[in-house]
DNA sequence: TATGAATGAGGGTTCATTCAT
DNA sequence: CATGAATGAACCCTCATTCAT
């Protein structure tokens, strides 16, 4: 792991990050590959060492990024004392909604593939400087309410997918509703989900 | 209305539909202006006429189709006799499923924003030959349910979304799970959150 | 036939003849699109409405000297008085070895392709604006010699090939022979082959 | 010769035979040096250790495949007890062009360069693992005809340049009549050259 | 209104070549 | 000798857009 394979890692980063600065404010569509490798310091041949078009670093991006945001959102929750699963959850969606309604270039990145972070599902690995600590907030919350809940993926599933379904219009144009106003509807759904996967039905 | 102005609506519906086709077989990405008023048997310069850009039809289609889907959800509903308000809506909600579950090409085409036919912010007006009978299956249902649901916008809306965000990996990739497994945790999802918004909380 | 078809047959030969210029003077290898069209005062763009890439201009090319080569020859021929179809044809053999005796680099560019302008086999019609007064070099002489000879097709392309063949290094190399020696040897064969189809063998 | 000598040679010759390999199934124009060395199983910058170019590996690879059909063809011929030097002659060009019929790759790619495996003037050494058995057909020629024919190396020349020539298009396209119709009157005009040779004219 | 030839900037991509290891 | 990551010039080609007809 000489200064050959430092360099390296460090060129893809480099475009990584380039790349989400540039797609998140300019756009994928208003953005060349020439833009991201001028601003990144590279020449234009080394980008496609690393990735196969613009299309793949955005779907890599899409994963990473989402994966953050769990991350980040885990890592606050366990801060805190919390009793139970529920709890948790909701704490770790409250504190994910917070963070997009506070970057919305963030939410206009990420957009309705809130689940690509969670669940991994339909992308393959990103392969993305891993910090290997927590693979996957998915896996975290099965292995803890696994017991008292029949299908926990499918519930999760509809959570996530309610939750980056309706907040996107709601925090960026506040349609129909401000994300304060639609915050308290949506987690009595939630807890209304729960219970539904709880109840030995 | 000439012949004239025939034409005019012969010309701008064939640029439509070309465009759909193309759209949803090679892509929004790889599809060029050229190739759709080559097959629509246009000029290049009558595009422009019709439409600003590439992106321009492309969402004036999505939200056509999307509609399209409602209309025709809503016109099979009512050759039923069903008795309330809930009901039509799960039929509607069942038969649309099942409309995007046959046709996988529409289904990636709308993508998640079903929500785009059923309420019509975001996305200012589309201009298509609209038929002006219904002009918003969302309209027909607040109408109805007016009275016995407070913010029946609001209900509706996280009901679509839900459903927008849940089917499109269901189907396409069978994830989490398949469609006909995802059903009926969806509609026990869809009737809480009905029971929620009706009951005088 | 306006303007406009004017206009757009000047673009279509000034595009033909500077990538002629260029090609036999940089190579095809050396040559890009760009170089063409600049120097020819078109637009890249312009290119492709005429011409699918580098080849292709290139393969018309090829066919359109070539015939052009023997059109020339076919005319200085008339010029004289020659009594019969042997004589004729040695003259346009004589005339040609000697235009690209005179002509290295349009040796060099039609290379050993000599038969494709006297056949036109192979190589699609080239589109190129044709004089449409000698079609082809090879049906005047079949016409002619169609009677004395069988098989005159044959006997023609084996004496182009032959001579296609060598000329060649004789030409540019001197190898194995100057030109000035090569030349009676090649028509005391060609005088051979031109017996070996006509006795009635 | 020891080890670093046996895998230099190793490596060199995955270089050319890999190079000839793709050139015959994707050509020329759309092989890469890149395309080379990663089927050759080599690295990148070793290839420069050995070729100049594309472009020199292809001519040392021309003349090489070339006199190796030479090269094969005499020593079938040897096999056979034939009486004189017009019959080995005969046999070999059959052998040759039944081998092309066979190969049609290797035929596309030796194209019309057939000369370049039986003498060697225009294309400097080709520097390639020569077994110095042979070193030259053609040498082996002119020493046994040297005394019956004057100027064996202009007959020879004109002999092959007419089997390259007419071959090429009557194997690949059967144009303009298929190599079973073409060898007869092709071998009579063969014969008719080394009569006209050998006389004493 | 409708056309479609012409544009030309700039997109994505390749690839021969270098050089530090 | 051998490597292969990095380079960046230069390539081909597309395509949205214009405008004279």
């Amino acid at each position: 792991m000489g200064k050959a394979a430092d360099n390296k890692q460090q060129k893809r980063d480099a475009l990584l990050n380039t790349a989400f600065s540039l797609f998140t404010t300019k756009g994928l569509h208003n953005t060349s590959i020439s833009d991201i490798v001028e601003q990144a310091g590279v020449a234009k041949g080394t980008f496609y060492l690393y990735f196969k078009d613009k299309y793949d670093i955005n779907n890599k991006l899409v994963v990473h990024r989402a994966t953050m945001l769990f991350d980040a959102a885990m890592a606050r929750m366990k801060e805190h004392d919390l009793k139970d699963c529920r709890e948790k959850l909701l704490f770790i969606i409250d504190d994910i909604i917070d963070a997009l309604t506070e970057n919305k270039l963030l939410l206009m990145f990420i957009s309705k593939n809130l689940g690509l972070g969670f669940f991994r599902f339909t992308v393959e690995n990103a392969g993305i400087t891993e910090h290997p600590t927590i693979h996957n907030a998915y896996q975290v919350f099965v292995d803890e309410i696994g017991d008292t809940v029949q299908d926990p993926k499918l519930m999760l599933y509809l959570i996530i997918e309610l939750i980056g379904g309706s907040i996107y219009s709601s925090i960026l144009y506040e349609q129909p509703v401000s994300i304060t106003e639609l915050k308290p509807h949506l987690y009595k759904t939630i807890n209304g989900i729960i219970d539904q996967f709880s109840s030995g039905s």
